[in-house]
RNA sequence: CGCGGGGUGGAGCAGCUGGUAGCUCGUCGGGCUCAUAACCCGAAGGUCGUUGGUUCAAGUCCAGCCCCCGCAA
């Protein structure tokens, strides 16, 4: 099949390499973001894609908008009969989802209709879900309210990070739009609606949830600290007021009556910080602008002392 | 020219109001113990990133260079 691919960041990389690998597709075009500046010293970056696609030898666009009747142009000279669209960034018009014979196809990461939106890897483990998933849906006009032509499911243990999930997500997602494809060129794919009034949204992060409440439970804080490893990383405040990145955490039980925050103990290899209910016990952090470490080594340099009150401005 | 931090024995840090280096962990040896990642005793290991300058004397002040990293986008 002759198909056009959109998408921008590693999770996308996935489904391409599927197709790419899977030797049954011709790749005519791949559209990513536009480089942008990253990075110290602002230098120029390309996107995931890109730099796969490049290495792959396929053509790429980076149009800044893909809506333009320039892009569209371009889009329709290459003819193809599939779009796919893996985390790409932008939104698409009605013009170009009707632009190839079998429309558009999203590859999103979760079980639609729940967490739609930008970043729904992140929410499933921030809100301590218990299993997500991939959806590949025929896209429409909505923001991820198209129709659901296949869905897998991933369970998500309590230790699990936001990578880790995110990793599997990749792999099974890619494999699923194989089967897919397969099963829309056959025509024997399956379409179901969405049931809207079920509908989650997983709006764009904020900054400022990636700061440690310590004043919710434990078990908030811990699915904070994995939902945002391996980034952005959730931090809080040193007593000198430097920031403290927090990679990995258990939940420990604990009774105290200590302020949220207080460091209770330091161990060899953690330390322990009260939660608004429940503690949790500190394994891997990263000083300001230092490299991640381990608990273990942080304690040996400057560390924390027991009493320390973190998360104070 | 985005902002900023840092290069000190294997690791993480202190020392930065100048006078030949300290802490925690690790390593090695010994001891205690039924035993131990626990505890006790002892040891090894550093030309303090690099070049030059100031000085009687520099890890510690000044300048250049190399390298590493964090943040923000």
């Amino acid at each position: 099949m002759r198909i056009v691919f959109m998408g921008t960041p590693d999770f996308a990389v996935g489904s391409l390499m599927a197709l790419a690998e899977s030797g049954k597709h011709e790749i005519i075009g791949v559209v990513t973001q536009p480089d942008r500046p990253k990075g110290r010293g602002h230098q120029m970056l390309m996107t995931p894609v890109k730099e796969y696609a490049l290495s792959k030898g396929y053509t790429v666009y980076q149009p800044l908008k893909v809506k333009t009747p320039e892009f569209v142009q371009v889009l329709r000279e290459l003819q193809p009969e599939l779009i796919v669209v893996a985390a790409f960034g932008q939104l698409l018009s009605q013009e170009i989802l009707d632009l190839p014979r079998y429309g558009c196809i999203n590859v999103h990461a979760s079980l639609l209709p729940k967490y739609r939106g930008a970043a729904p890897i992140h929410y499933a483990v921030l809100n301590g879900e218990k299993e997500s998933g991939v959806t590949i849906m025929q896209m429409d006009i909505g923001m991820d309210t198209g129709d659901m032509l296949a869905k897998v499911a991933v369970p998500i243990s309590e230790e699990m990070t936001m990578g880790e999930l995110h990793d599997e997500l990749k792999v099974k997602g890619a494999q699923l739009l194989l089967e897919t494809i397969d099963s829309i060129a056959a025509g024997t794919v399956q379409a179901q609606k969405q049931e809207a009034s079920d509908a989650t949204y997983a709006s764009l992060l904020q900054r400022s949830m990636e700061k440690i409440d310590w004043h919710k439970d434990a078990v908030a804080v811990h699915n904070l600290i994995r939902g945002f490893n391996p980034a952005p990383g959730a931090f809080t405040k040193l007593p000198d007021g430097k920031n403290l990145k927090i990679w990995a955490s258990r939940v420990v039980a604990a009774e105290t009556a200590a302020q949220a925050g207080t460091v209770l103990s330091v161990g060899k290899k953690s330390f322990v910080v009260a939660c608004g209910s429940g503690a949790v016990e500190v394994l891997e952090v990263q000083p300001e602008s230092k490299k991640r470490m381990s608990a273990q080594v942080f304690c040996n340099g400057r560390g924390v002392h027991a009493g320390d009150v973190l998360g104070e401005e």
